[in-house]
DNA sequence: CTGATCATGTGATTTTTCTCACATATGTTT
DNA sequence: AAACATATGTGAGAAAAATCACATGATCAG
């Protein structure tokens, strides 16, 4: 196992900020870390949540498999916990974690987790935050998607790469064309479809993974109007 | 106004529990009660959130337009806080709020609220239950609204009313058919069709307003496969 | 009662998306 | 390099849903 150095840590949470050097220190006795290749499965759907896992550095997936059908949910940053609600709610994880890049993560206790937030209400109140944030994003993408048909939706995936993940035009695709389609309700060949005319059109422009955006203006467009 | 008598409402929060007397009595001399009538707005998207919704009674929709179009993300019951995420993020109203029943709301002081956060444990501990109780609700309705269609998604809110609202297989639909459009993401057209559809098939009859699910089983068979 | 307004039902047509089929990469293992 | 699995591109047809058009029904103010 790694070395542990919470206190000095860089990708510390922001909620973590609000937490002593004595908290921290009993965080850091009771947690572990573990690193994950991509496709690297961090928490499969349905098992016990016994711990918190945070993202420290590298991208995952959130998905779900149901009834035959894989549904991505949403791609998640690094400095984010995951499966928060799992945690608070039900113990149970209501959803699958998978790297989709080399990822580090941390494994916190949850019952240290809980005394905390009954504890330090600094640390209580930006987890609301936190989980308040997630749950507008959340339905703002529902509203969103529903005067968006598929071109909006996956014009939106490349801009979400570009502008929040990989903060530049030019990017390798992490995820395959089925995961896209997985993530904007449709299918591997629409995407395929979607994105070569794209790419007649000089929007971007494609060699393999590797998408560069040459018009984010008309992609932008694209996104907002459907 | 109505005389207030917090301590002895029945239909206080499950969080509200627990807070003290005291703390109850601090928030009840911080708060007002209004009563709106069907189709009456509580909260109009956009506003400033200076105070928190507290459905008391009745039943509320949750709602936003954008580009011309508009989407009702939820309907809401009572004994619910709406725009809870709202007020813990930018303290500005993403989402509307509408009467869709005679509605008993409380207003409350959004700065006591987060003072008991920061103070009471137990208190914050509930607020995050609650959170990651919806958090959870809309993400499994978004990976079921993936392989639906929309035959499935309007089966799904008959059975919504039916069970978790109405608690009987007959009741009176509070909304349109253009409501239940934009909550399952189809047009008044397509819901039309789909009723009378249901009707014909006798799974369910209508009449006006009123709705019978006359088989249950197949409705929600219809629900779950699609 | 009577327009007027809004909600609903229904057919016909168009648009969008899915599905199936198969060709062509690309990558991996032996 | 050959053999294999996996990812991708593309066409054609089917299915689902949206849109348009219009008729009918319900509700409500005066």
């Amino acid at each position: 196992m790694q070395k542990k150095d919470c206190i000095n840590c860089l990708n510390k949470s922001k909620s973590a900020q609000n937490l002593s050097a004595e908290e921290i220190c009993e965080l850091e006795r009771n947690c572990s870390m573990a690193f994950f290749k991509p496709r690297e499965i961090i928490i499969k759907e349905n098992s016990l949540s016994s711990s918190l896992a945070y993202i420290k550095t590298g991208l995952v997936k959130i998905h779900s498999f149901v009834l035959g059908k894989e549904k991505t949910l949403r791609i998640i940053n690094s400095q984010t916990y995951i499966c928060l609600p799992s945690s608070f709610s039900d113990n149970r994880n209501h959803f699958s974690a998978t790297a989709i890049e080399n990822t580090e993560v941390c494994f916190l206790d949850v019952n240290i987790f809980k005394k905390f937030v009954k504890e330090n209400g600094a640390f209580a109140f930006d987890i609301i935050h936190d989980l308040s944030q997630n749950q507008l994003k959340n339905l703002h993408l529902q509203v969103e998607s529903n005067y968006k048909k598929s071109t909006g939706r996956i014009a939106q995936i490349l801009l979400f790469f570009a502008k929040e993940i990989y903060k530049s035009l030019e990017f390798s695709l992490p995820i395959s064309r089925q995961d896209i389609g997985d993530l904007t309700n449709t299918t591997r060949e629409g995407v395929s479809r979607t994105l070569t005319d794209f790419n007649n059109n000089k929007i971007i422009k494609i060699d393999r993974k590797k998408i560069t955006i040459l018009n984010e203006k008309f992609l932008e467009e694209i996104n907002i109007k459907g």
